[in-house]
DNA sequence: CGGCGGCTTGAGGTTGGTCAAGGCATGTGG
DNA sequence: CCACATGCCTTGACCAACCTCAAGCCGCCG
């Protein structure tokens, strides 16, 4: 029945947050046409451009539809950390807005353009169609998923270890919402950034860096980031891809068993 | 994994689970129906027992009733990162089971009540009741929240300031499920255990441990841990329960706006 | 009583942080 | 089109923090 509505001239089904819901779980017209009323309205922001301040309240919720975000902790010992790199088909305020006030900071890194969606909105659709509910329930978990390998990348790998581990899920997570292509991709954080997610310092990133380019690797021009062994690069950071695989709700068919 | 039997005299609002869902959002009768035939499978657990095995594969949550476990990941340099502590309330196998294999294994590190719940039956349930399948979105966010603030412990915190804060975050989440009273609850871990949830070797441990007692901040006779001055310990740490509170899905009326 | 796991303490060495300087690219305004 | 500023990468020297290894000890449990 309903009516698909459009956010742009794309229809919701090519939004990349929609298209990881639709991985989960076989969304009805119905559930497409409630999500296209949750993105009518859309939001762009600048670069560097704070979009969450740790501290204050949130009621509305952004849906990344194209660009860059870091979600990051300020300590008082002057130091920064960064939780997450937030990509398109993310949601920011996720899970800041189910707090009083937020627990993170979210800063633009790059310009976006975001769905705004009010708290409320997003909560009655919830309520409203279980399928969705379930689909992020799903969503949920594969987020905290990625945090989990991000508290083991910084708490008992090696520098050497983290940064690869750290490149291959930057590569495998754009390869994902489209943002990058065969093995390189445009590394969207300084290397100072970049020891802010892996928890090391800036000249200790250069250095790190510098032993997996002299070990062939890799390779950097300007902001590209290419992988040159891939095979040698996944058992040097132990990373495996599963993690931020597609999880389907349901099994496909009888599963044949797949090797690890 | 043995015994399986009938949940005995309790109903099910009393289970730990039920309790935090429904401090998220307003259960009905026929939510906790459905809850209560969720939880129909007993099974016990001995200390020390393997629940979950990483590489393999899960079709079945466990959900904790009493006693506690360790989610953890054992890496090819031979040490061990613990992302989290499973206490009575949580759910075993999230997010496990919603992969084709698991990406952590878990172990009881005391003797464990479980229920038993098949993958399907919880997807089941998901989908009939949307009710619950958001309550458990807002479970995912805070359980989001604490993987979130993990990350910053071991990428950026000082030794000393994690302690604090793993200090605060065990007692504050024990508390939340009656498990500890006042300032003080029994620690589950040895200090290397401690180190592997921090990130830090065991003997730092003991040697950070013994400078939260010579300042005064805690004390411990035995397993026992006991904050002797919660303020101090809060600012060095720079621990906030917020991101640990009840996170309701409704607004219970006009908030009173709460000091930070 | 003996064994074992875990706590405690010490010595020594490496890793990785800090600080600092220089270079290179990019962008901007005159 | 050049002068300059800015931000980031790169490199080096130095040093402290924390890890490793090791030994001794305590308390608990069999």
């Amino acid at each position: 029945m309903a009516v698909v509505r459009k956010t742009d001239g794309n229809p919701v089904k090519d939004n990349p947050f929609v298209l990881k819901l639709n991985r989960s779980i076989r969304l009805d017209d119905d559930d497409l046409a409630a999500l296209a009323d949750l993105l009518a309205r859309k939001v762009v922001v600048k670069k560097a451009k704070d979009i969450i301040v740790e501290g204050y309240e949130y009621k509305a919720l952004h849906i990344v539809e194209s660009g860059f975000a870091i979600r990051y902790k300020l300590l008082h010992n002057g130091k920064r950390q960064i939780v997450k790199i937030i990509l398109p088909g993310d949601i920011i305020g996720f899970p800041a807005c189910f707090y009083e006030h937020a627990t993170f900071s979210v800063t633009a890194i790059s310009k976006m353009d975001l769905h705004h969606v009010p708290l409320e909105a997003f909560t009655d659709l919830c309520l409203k169609r279980a399928n969705i509910a379930t689909a992020l329930v799903w969503f949920a978990a594969r987020e905290a998923a990625i945090y989990a390998e991000h508290i083991v990348d910084t708490g008992r790998r090696e520098p050497l270890e983290r940064l690869a581990h750290f490149l291959l899920e930057m590569l495998t997570r754009l390869r994902a919402v489209g943002c990058a292509s065969g093995n390189s991709f445009e590394m969207p954080l300084s290397q100072e950034g970049i020891g802010d997610v892996v928890g090391l310092s800036g000249p200790h990133v250069n250095r790190m860096l510098a032993e997996l380019k002299s070990e062939g690797l890799i390779a950097t021009t300007g902001h590209e980031v290419k992988i040159l062994d891939m095979a040698a690069l996944q058992i040097l950071g132990e990373f495996r891809p599963a993690y931020l695989d597609r999880t389907p709700i349901r099994d496909p068919g009888p599963g044949r068993p797949r090797a690890r």
